[in-house]
DNA sequence: GATGTGAATTAT
DNA sequence: TAATTCACATCC
């Protein structure tokens, strides 16, 4: 406005704006003006349309500056500047993410922050940043920590119990504990080589090794020096028990959680706690891989090989692998925990790529369960007349194992991974299925509410009375899910105390804790639940697991099914005789039509390292990841064929491409689940032998499909999937 | 992706 | 004639 001011300097600010949208041409920046100079990484407020938006102002490269009449860009609007500038090192990770991951700059960046500080202006901040200092309200940490902290210092008691870990009572149960109880020969073998270099390790032991005794460790060298820890875990479920862990290890050092359970002010306050550095400890599920640590000293991945650490939706960015980006580039050493690594991380200890740091041994010399195989179709074809209508749920030499453990007072845990009552209703005179009407998938009869639900779209109706195409009164449901497993053992078990823990059945909050605390109560005989129990929870009296249905993943076109299921498989086995006095007798059982399959062999003899070989040569001949590298491009649309058009001119594109050299694409094909709430989706494989190929010709392809994309109008939605989980 | 525009289509 | 819906242009 004013004519005689100094003339304003030219900045460039991220945007939450998607690549797609063509702004910014190629940086995915725009130019703003502003009075005073602006650090990269302040965060500001700056007008885009008739909006006014959060932005992060960006350094870039001279030569990218645009020509362009400073006196017609915008001035930034506000300056955050009670915050630190997020920095250069958070920034490099944001942009390696960004151009991996073919996603928009500022859309990352401004995705991972927490929304509220997406929101909030310069005094709400201060405020904010003010109330840093007050110590955290004990609620905070949620009835769901309490409960898992009590577990904890059970289980605690129990290994002190068991006398393996040469702790004083008390110690690492709460405040009042300061010695850290001591490390096996084996864990403090493999701190020791930890400690020697920062390449990244991938700490190898089964379930009951005492891994987490090993990162509380390494966390603790870490701190030591000064420095703070990043701790990711896959699932929620998880945050609360480990949380407790490192809380009552670490009482005089700050911890804040980060992930997607916590309320908006919450999200904020703990993001800001790490990002000021006040926070030593910053454990959370994969957006935390994200979070701005100044004094960042040593990443921990648990259970690393876990499906949930790769993003679904928007930004599909795997947390494990961008860690493994971050720690290199600051120079900051990695530890992958797991008893079943992926056979990405598995491939690259090979290499010589990562460290392998081995714990072979069970705590305290406990057994892993003796693995039994039931040869499903040895048994007779019982209860085909029942209702219901299926055989017998458990083969007899099971149930009679089942009886055993209730006499004796443990506890047996049955895995079915299909929740409600049946996956499908099916009319016996006319051939009529529940499928659902908006999606490709079956709807799922489910007994309690008596209704029709499909887990996709989420469309339920009631259950009917009659076959809607004939009006035969004779619907049955076909196959069995956690529902019906329960009621089938309430009626062959009478007298034992059945819970069932689902996605349905912990659908309130805390409920999951609560039906877990009466668990660890004794007050559950026999728990049913799909795979939601095979993950981390320590069930100290189960002595039995069993899993009732696995054999689907086996042959599936799904490439990573075997190695999923033997993961949930040897995790769940972990479940059983975790206390040491009762690993003796404890059992897996797996019901099966394919007793002699390879995958069943291995896991019979603990042998990841076989089963790991075997899946490596099979992926070798296949041509696929590790050994090859993978991206999608999905398309969604109305009509399929609107989408397939797309990805076909799409196709002719990237032939035409000079940087696609060593890339080629697949003719696009709907994936398994192929249409969602009357979406229809097509998804097309491009490969590469080489990562630096794929991704130059990923990049080199986008602006050609954000301008293909204009063309097609019947494209609702499309996205590319770099390292895609499944194809 | 969000927002605003104008034109076309539909309801009353 | 008002009210929706929809295609499309713009956003430093």
């Amino acid at each position: 406005m004013t004519a005689d001011s100094a003339p304003a300097l030219r900045v460039a600010v991220a945007v939450e704006a998607p690549l797609h949208a063509a702004l910014g041409a190629s940086s995915g920046l725009l130019d703003y003006t502003s009075e005073g100079a602006l650090a990269p990484g302040t965060l500001v407020r700056v007008p885009l349309g008739r909006r006014e938006v959060a932005g992060i102002v960006w350094d870039r490269a001279a030569r990218d500056a645009e020509p362009g009449d400073p006196l017609a860009l915008k001035p930034v609007k506000a300056v955050l500047d009670a915050m630190p500038p997020l920095a250069a090192p958070w920034r490099a990770l944001i942009e390696f993410a960004a151009g991996y991951y073919q996603r928009g700059l500022g859309e990352l960046a401004l995705a991972v922050l927490p929304p509220q500080l997406r929101q909030i202006d310069g005094t709400q901040l201060a405020r904010r940043l003010k109330r840093l200092d007050r110590p955290d309200r004990p609620a905070a940490a949620s009835e769901a920590a309490a409960a898992a902290a009590a577990a904890v210092t059970k289980a605690q008691a129990a290994e002190a119990a068991a006398g393996v870990v040469p702790a004083p009572d008390g110690a690492a149960a709460g405040p009042a504990g300061a010695a850290p109880p001591g490390l096996t020969a084996e864990q403090a073998a493999a701190l020791a080589a930890f400690a020697q270099d920062t390449t990244p390790a991938l700490l190898y032991g089964v379930t009951g090794s005492g891994k987490t005794e090993v990162y509380l460790h390494a966390a603790a060298l870490a701190l030591q020096a000064g420095r703070q820890v990043l701790v990711l875990v896959p699932e929620i479920n998880l945050t609360p028990q480990l949380e407790a862990r490192f809380a009552g290890r670490f009482p005089h050092h700050r911890l804040a959680s980060l992930h997607s359970a916590l309320t908006p002010a919450q999200r904020l306050r703990h993001w800001l706690l790490a990002h000021e550095g006040h926070a030593d400890l910053v454990l959370g599920t994969r957006l935390a891989v994200f979070a701005s640590m100044p004094r960042l000293g040593l990443i921990v991945v648990d259970e690393e090989h876990d499906a949930s650490f790769k993003q679904q939706e928007g930004a599909r960015y795997s947390a494990r692998d961008l860690a493994v980006w971050r720690g290199r580039q600051l120079g900051v050493p990695v530890l992958l925990g797991s008893a079943t690594p992926s056979l990405e991380t598995w491939h690259r200890v090979q290499q010589g790529r990562y460290r392998r740091l081995a714990l072979p041994q069970r705590i305290g010399g406990g057994e892993l369960p003796r693995v039994r195989l039931i040869d499903m179709r040895q048994l007779p074809r019982l209860g085909q007349s029942a209702p219901g209508g299926d055989a017998t749920p458990l083969a007899p030499p099971l149930l009679a194992a089942l009886r055993e453990r209730l006499q004796r007072g443990e506890q047996s845990l049955l895995l079915l991974n299909r929740r409600g009552y049946a996956p499908v209703l099916h009319c016996a005179a006319c051939g009529w299925k529940s499928g659902c009407p908006h999606c490709s998938a079956w709807r799922v009869f489910h007994k309690a509410d008596r209704t029709l639900r499909c887990h996709h779209c989420g469309f339920t109706e009631r259950v009917p009375r009659a076959c809607p195409e004939c009006g035969n009164l004779d619907i049955a449901p076909i196959g069995r899910g956690t529902e019906k497993l329960e009621e089938q053992l309430a009626a062959v078990l009478p007298g034992a105390r059945i819970a069932r823990i689902d996605a349905d059945s912990t659908r309130g909050v805390g409920e999951l804790e609560r039906q877990l605390a009466a668990v660890h109560e004794g007050e559950v005989d026999v728990l049913v639940g799909t795979q939601i129990l095979a993950k981390g929870h320590d069930f100290r009296r189960v002595t039995l697991v069993a899993a009732v249905n696995p054999d689907g993943a086996l042959f599936t076109s799904d490439f990573r099914a075997p190695e999923r299921l033997f993961a949930l498989l040897m995790q769940a086995g972990g479940r059983a005789g975790r206390d040491a006095a009762q690993s003796a007798g404890s059992e897996m059982w797996i019901q099966t039509t394919s007793p002699g399959h390879a995958l069943y062999a291995a896991l019979a003899r603990h042998d990841y390292e076989a089963f790991a070989k075997a899946q490596l040569d099979e992926r070798r001949a296949a041509g696929l990841p590790p050994f090859t590298h993978l991206a999608l491009v999905r398309a969604e649309a109305r009509e399929a064929a609107a989408a397939t058009a797309f990805l076909r001119e799409a196709a002719g594109c990237l032939q035409a491409l000079d940087a696609a050299a060593g890339v080629r694409a697949y003719p696009p094909v709907p994936p398994a689940l192929a249409r969602v709430a009357d979406v229809e989706r097509v998804q097309m494989l491009v490969e590469s032998a080489s990562r630096p190929a794929l991704q130059r010709a990923l990049s080199g392809w986008l602006p050609a499909l954000v301008a293909l994309r204009a063309r097609h109008k019947g494209v609702i939605r499309w996205a590319v999937d770099v390292d895609p989980q499944a194809i």
